[in-house]
DNA sequence: GTGCTTTCTTAATCTAGATTAATGCACAGG
DNA sequence: CCTGTGCATTAATCTAGATTAAGAAAGCAC
C-alpha cells in the first residue's frame, strides 16, 4: 500500500488491462466508467474523500476490467495492490465491512432507479443524494452517471428551471 | 436464526413495512421487487439455493423497505432476525465477507449491463449467467429483471427465435 | 487579452421499447 | 368435462429519450 497524488485527468486503470490497484481516496475525487461498442461514456461510480474504488467484478472473476478509472480533480490516494491478496483479505475490519455493505446497499438503489423512475425522477434523486459533489462534476458526466446522453439533461434541467 | 418452510406465492416481506428478517435459501428459489407507482413489478434479484436476500438498503439507511420478497417455488429457509443484529455482524465468516463481495460484483454488472446494453442483450447476458433458473423463472418475471416489459422481451424471443 | 478546444444548450427528427388491446393456451378447481 | 384465471404472444399506436446538427458559453494555453 503506497500514497500516491494523481492529476486532474490522469487515467490509473484502463478497460481491457488487468486490475493492478484498487484506491482509497483521501483527498479529491475519482470516477469509473466504462465506454461502449460506440464509444459513449457510462460513469459507473464518483468516489469523493473516503469512498474505495476498483473494478470489484474484475477482481473476482478474473479477467481484464471493464472500467477505465480517472480523476476528476488533483488527488491523493492510498493505492492497494490487488495482485497480492484476494479481495476478502482487503475487508478485514469492521469499517471495512460497513463500506462493502454500503456500497451493495447504493447500487440496490441505482438498479431500482435505472429500472423504475424517469430520467428526471433519477436527476432529482442524484442530486439529493449527493449535493457534495454535484457542482464538482461537469454535466456531461452527471448525465452518463444517470444513464441518459447529456442533450437529455439539458432539456430536464431547462424544464425545472422554467418550473421555478 | 430459524429454518422455515414457505409455498409457492408466499409473501415474506412486504414494500413500506420494516425489515424482519435476511433468508438464506436451502431449498427452492426466491425473488425481491419493487411495484411503483404504476403498479408495474421489477425484479430486484432472483435468490436460488444458496443465496441470501434482505433489503439491504432498509437495514442500513434504515426505514421501511422497498422491496417485496416472495417465494417462486416452495422453498426451504434460513430466516435471520436483522433486528437483533446489525449488518456487520451478519458478516462473520469469510465466506459471508465473499458472499457480499460477490453480490457487489453481480450488482456493477448490473448496472453498467442496464446503462450501456440493449434490452436483446441483456437477455443474452441473463441467459448465459442464469442458465440453471432461467427454466425455473416464467418469462414475465425474467421481462421485469431485464427493465423491460414481458410484451417487448416477447418481440426479442421471437426475433431470436426466427433468426436460428 | 486572443484564439482554440471543450462543454452546454436548443431544436428537429428518429427509434427502441412502452402501452393498449385482442387472441390462443395451459392447467387448476368445481 | 367444463370454465375461469393467469400467462405468453402478436400487432397497432404512442412516447421518452437518442441522435444529429448548430450555435453560445466557458475554460485554458499561449
Amino acid at each position: 500500500m503506497k500514497t500516491i497524488q494523481v492529476k486532474k485527468g490522469e487515467i490509473l486503470q484502463r478497460a481491457g488491462e488487468p486490475v493492478q490497484y484498487g484506491y482509497k481516496v483521501n483527498k479529491g475525487l475519482l470516477r469509473s466508467y466504462t465506454i461502449d461498442e460506440k464509444g459513449k461514456e457510462h460513469v459507473f461510480i464518483f468516489a469523493p474523500e473516503g469512498w474505495y474504488i476498483s473494478d470489484m467484478d474484475a477482481q473476482i472473476n478474473g479477467g481484464n476490467s471493464d472500467l477505465f478509472i480517472d480523476a476528476i480533480e488533483d488527488s491523493e490516494l492510498e493505492a492497494t495492490p490487488s495482485s497480492e491478496f484476494n479481495l476478502s483479505e482487503l475487508v478485514t475490519t469492521n469499517e471495512d465491512t460497513i463500506r462493502l455493505i454500503k456500497r451493495a446497499a447504493v447500487l440496490q438503489k441505482r438498479v431500482i432507479m435505472l429500472m423504475s423512475a424517469s430520467a428526471r425522477e433519477r436527476y432529482e434523486h442524484f442530486m439529493k443524494t449527493y449535493k457534495a459533489i454535484v457542482n464538482r462534476v461537469p454535466q456531461r458526466m452527471i448525465a452518463t452517471y444517470l444513464g441518459i446522453t447529456p442533450e437529455a439533461l439539458s432539456k430536464i434541467r431547462g424544464e425545472m428551471a422554467r418550473e421555478k
